[in-house]
DNA sequence: ATAATGTTTGAAACCGGTTTCAAGACGAAC
DNA sequence: GTTCGTCTTGAAACCGGTTTCAAACATTAT
């Protein structure tokens, strides 16, 4: 059953007694319309329950009203918010998202690229990835792109960031003002920007506190949670002592956390433990883990704002960015 | 600069000396075409970094080449998982999916599901959620759709889910089994088919084993991390002694098991705790949380794999689907 | 050799919109 | 009363594909 045929513009132009030119005009408000004109119009289309088919649409005004979006990992708390954000962000704009997901893999990403292409996106909102600015760049150059979550030399005005540095910079301070001198720190992958920036910031707090940081506390991880556990594996094989650990993210923090319970250390008695990014299972720990908040679903609702600005091409400036330290209850006073 | 005018078919057919028909019956493989001309063809779209536009083609053949895929929580565990396995099964079809989030709100899950329909999508794949089978049973009439997670009378054999009732028994007669004689339930949502399935299922293991249950033992839950603590809060109040406590899902298990760490109750130990999904955060719970898994990967891949033989029009059986109880360090015999 | 049948092929119609263009209506200005 | 400019409107072209149709050609049967 179903409806057998769809309702087209043709059929609300006879209705209204009106040509299909002029249909069209009171849809996209462009041309002035005689009221009662527009009136039989809106009626017609009320009454046919008509749907604008949007291929003809895309195909005509060479407009797709969609927007990708390509995150790295759907699932994951972080690209999630963000994705939320972006959600909100373009309700009600007439624009819709269209999402892919690059699983951090160059050539998923690569692929997915393809994809919102070929489906004609009005604009790219890239979240993080690993894609190179000289292709965003180039890609630019067809339509619109926005960054969330990385900074590009190509694009600079149009990436979203936090400042991942000061972050880890403040979380680092914080464990120090805790009193703890020996602090350990589980890096990112080292092909993100994020994890030279974060540890650029634990670096730097040990430089303005005057204590000298021993290289062999730093671990390299990959921003997953097993690394966590390896992590804190190696540290404890290289026996250098620490009363302190500082994940670059709050999944490495888990990783970490479940290595020290397999050893039968205590969190934060015995070591305290910070992350990165208070995703939602962190307060959720036990003890409930003190991290970094970085506002994601701003940063997606900006970049959905941002683009649409881009689109109609008018200016537009992002606000600030501030993470926020998130205080628990993973971190004690060294004693 | 980038190309200023995209390549079109007409450019196609002019490079290779042949009429536009002639190049779309090679590109979709339609009638047969002499082989010189078709290897001039396709060397010219090769050449010329041909890509066909999506909207002339969905205008003209009526397909839209999308597969609408509507989940109500982009971002946890499960239905990322399902997603994934959407992607991967669609891999390579041709299709690709839109996702579109319903946050668990009617309204919202109405929204998406319109915007899904207006991009003329081919199939809908509906995620969990709460919109009524006479609701998606009409859509079914437009466009097929599939079910996941959700058992519906009036789309029987469209629904791909696991028997919750038997994963729930099996989860409570291991622990049972372990010599737990009073176990509390935190059910799911009350307008959740799961939810009751569960319950079901924790009652049955009961009645088997010849244990009665004490009512009190049941408190309601919201599949939220929340509810996990306050369940288990008024569970405390309520005054019944218990060694074990099945939770609904992990994210309540979560819950509980945070209010049980404040408490000073050991888990393990002094509580024994089960949960249902197998998010990958479970594993890293402290202890790691013995748990029920679905299959979600499969569900995800199947539904896509379903979806491209109905829009086909060829039969297709869904592979029976079954859950595993993944036994971690959350329960203890009971002493 | 002729008729019947089958295979390739291009022209043209079509999908459902948007946009250009020119014509018609109308009020203001001369 | 003309002329001019502005506003509203419909016809037609166009977007870039797919599909129908009939013609052209090749193949086989009679």
């Amino acid at each position: 059953m179903a409806q057998k045929k769809r309702v087209t513009i043709q059929d609300i132009a006879r209705k209204a007694n009106v040509s299909k030119s002029t249909v069209s005009r009171v849809l996209n408000d462009t041309t002035p319309v005689a009221p009662e004109k527009e009136t039989a119009v809106l009626a017609a289309i009320a009454e046919l329950n008509y749907q604008p088919n949007i291929f003809a649409r895309g195909l005509a005004g060479g407009q797709s009203l969609s927007i990708g979006a390509l995150t790295q990992n759907i699932g994951s708390a972080f690209y999630d918010t963000i994705m939320r954000g972006i959600i909100s962000g373009l309700k009600g704009s007439g624009y819709s998202p269209i999402f892919t997901d690059g699983r951090w893999e160059l050539e998923e990403q690569q692929n997915s690229l393809q994809t919102l292409l070929e489906r004609r996106v009005d604009g790219l909102i890239v979240v993080g990835g690993t894609l190179s600015g000289a292709a965003l760049s180039k890609i630019n150059e067809q339509v619109p792109v926005i960054v969330v979550a990385r900074e590009l030399e190509e694009l600079q005005e149009r990436c979203l960031f936090v400042d991942n540095q000061q972050a880890a910079y403040d979380a680092t301070r914080f464990l120090i003002e805790a009193g703890h001198k020996q602090i350990a720190h589980i890096t990112g992958e080292a092909a993100h920007q994020d994890t030279h920036r974060r540890k650029a910031g634990f670096v730097q707090a040990h430089a303005d506190a005057g204590i000298e940081l021993n290289p062999d506390l730093i671990v390299e991880g990959t921003f997953r949670r097993q690394s966590g556990i390896l992590a804190v594996e190696t540290l404890f094989t290289r026996g250098n002592s620490f009363s302190a650990i500082f994940a670059a993210n709050d999944q490495m923090a888990f990783g970490a956390r479940l290595a020290l319970f397999r050893r039968g250390i205590r969190v934060p008695e015995d070591i305290s433990l910070i992350g990165f990014d208070d995703q939602p299972d962190s307060a959720y720990m036990t003890p409930p883990l003190t991290t970094v908040r970085q506002p994601a679903d701003l940063l997606g609702e900006t970049a959905a704002a941002y683009m649409l600005q881009l689109i109609k091409k008018k200016p537009f400036t992002p606000p600030p960015f501030t993470t926020d330290l998130i205080i628990r209850e993973s971190v004690a006073l060294f004693r």
